[in-house]
DNA sequence: CATCAAAATGAAAATGAAAATCATTTCTGT
DNA sequence: ACAGAAATGATTTTCATTTTCATTTTGATG
């Protein structure tokens, strides 16, 4: 929050002309999260990162919960993913992985490294956009299940 | 399906000597499905895929439409996606494209081609995976919400 | 510090897509 | 035709997320 203040000498107070609200402009309850967040290597669904905020003392309501995660998402702070079970997951935007996922037993694993680090996203269609983040996964068999298959 | 079939001289018979299920092999009511979802440009949920069965006289009840689709992404044949609402969009697997996507609306608009068609994608990684499909969407702001927050 | 309005919170109820159940139907090989 | 196996679908259940709304907190102002 900045706020832009005049001093009026002839009253000797002072006046808000103009209160910005910046996109670092985060709420305590909004930091809670991103805390709590930073404190897992893997990403976690809004469940269980209600349940381990209340663990580390940090009471939050359900409802608070899901209602600042979506706002930490517009502010481009956190960025989500759907697992094929439907649950999402929530992570600090600025961690860069992808994962491989298995159709038939749901098994995933963490590639390191992102394909399209250094790919031009087409700016025909992004000129409109304030881009955030992306989502890139794969979807196929694990050995075990391609080999179960036949 | 093959069948391999061995006739009997002595018996007049014949008798199957192996059956081979192949990818190809599709049951009627997958068929209807994929028929179903290649008629329409867009993707589409389960639901409204339901709800056009019914509408072009395919009668079908809404497990079977769930359980079969299943079937098809673990066959390789159409993919899935799921919107921040949470629904899954099905489509054919052999369209290529991805969307852009506002955090604040929900406005989407697809991106005509894709942006890894040729990108490696990490040998360590897929080695033992069987590779079905990607999925790669872009998150943002769409202009109106971006001027809008401010 | 007191006041008041606006914003945020959270307990509880509602939602709804997808999954599970299970009696019935259809299929398949002999 | 017969018997077991597989598929179907009407219905119920699940459960993550959203909505509701009474209460609490915040923050500007005098
Ligand atoms: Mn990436
Ligand atoms: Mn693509
Ligand atoms: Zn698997
Ligand atoms: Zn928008």
């Amino acid at each position: 929050m900045i706020r832009m203040i005049r001093y009026d000498q002839k009253y000797g107070t002072k006046k808000i002309l103009k209160t910005m609200v910046t996109k670092s402009d985060i709420t305590k309850r909004q930091e809670q999260l991103l805390e709590e967040l930073n404190k897992y290597e893997d990403e976690l669904s809004g469940q269980e990162l209600h349940r381990q905020l209340i663990e580390s003392g940090k009471l939050m309501g359900l409802s608070t919960v899901y209602r600042n995660l979506q706002i930490l998402i517009k502010q481009g702070l956190i960025r989500s993913r759907h697992l094929p079970t439907g649950e999402v997951l929530y992570t600090p935007v600025d961690r860069d992985f992808h994962h491989l996922t298995c159709v038939q037993c749901g098994e995933t694993s963490k590639m390191e490294g992102c394909p399209i680090k250094d790919i031009h996203t087409p700016k025909e269609n992004t000129r409109k956009f304030q881009l955030l983040f992306h989502q890139l996964e794969y979807f196929g068999l694990c050995q075990n299940c391609y080999q179960a298959q036949n």
